[in-house]
DNA sequence: TAATATGTAACACAGTTAGATACATATTAT
DNA sequence: ATAATATGTATCTAACTGTGTTACATATTA
């Protein structure tokens, strides 16, 4: 299971929470319950994105890049999941078949409206909404 | 990769494009570009699903159960993709700690209209437009 | 200069996937 | 009946992926 996005999500979540204040990555850790070093790894792609930033040193750790509620899921996951595809193709089907030949051009064509329609509705929730979320679920419990 | 659903829709357009004609195992994964095995194993799932019947025997071979205009990629999905997650949680964050505590919970919710977003996509196509797109290539060709 | 923290390389382990072989079972044709 | 054909499923493998872990060079702060 590829749960990067999941985490990346949490740790901006984590850092939106936080005010302000740099997290660094083994306070995140044991928000997330894992190893540092997995946060670290995914921090860094969240800075070469432009989503976070990192200082080094003592008191250092990671802060939001900018304001929470400008950053969306579909930011958090063209940052994660740079490879990513919904529905993979298979490799090299038989040209000699006419669906063989095709399917690869008409099914691309297809499947490219499902993932907008995906990257849409990614683009809707903020990690300001999250954590507007879990404070709504704290107030009401 | 995962590649089953591309494969499986392989599978039904070109049961589509058969127009009835019963297609063994070993001449579907002839297009495909596979072992037999394979398509058998994917035709087993689609079968279960009530989207394609079996004949044993000499001269036998697959089906469409029913017509390809009524059989959408969300079918396809829901037959093949058994224990599909978009985006997988990651397991067990820390119950210490107020993200970790509820960031399960608010992410599942958020990602839930994500996924039937892209289901919803998945329903407009049906196995019928595919061998059409296809035919449309070929006499654009 | 000591302590703290990042960034990244390297490795092990578990889980997943495609492909391959094998074979019992069912159906058809002769 | 018997041979030929085809499915359904079990089992094994090799390649690939993802997570967790250790290690260490580099940067920053006190």
């Amino acid at each position: 299971m590829n749960t990067r996005f999941a985490v990346a999500t949490h740790i901006l979540t984590f850092l939106q929470s936080q005010e302000g204040s740099p997290a660094s990555s083994e306070l995140i850790a044991s928000s997330v319950n894992t190893n540092p070093t997995v946060i670290r790894r995914l921090l860094s792609q969240l800075t070469k994105a432009g989503l976070t930033i990192s200082q080094m040193g003592s008191g250092g750790g990671a802060l939001l890049a900018r304001s929470g509620s400008s950053i969306t899921l579909l930011d958090v996951h063209r940052a994660i999941d740079e490879d990513f595809t919904l529905f993979p193709l298979h490799q090299e089907p038989n040209p000699q078949c006419p669906v063989g030949r095709n399917i690869s051009k008409v099914l691309r064509g297809r499947l490219a409206t499902v993932e907008t329609a995906m990257e849409h509705e990614l683009s809707r929730t903020t990690i300001a909404d999250l954590a507007t979320d879990i404070l709504d679920i704290k107030s009401a419990g």
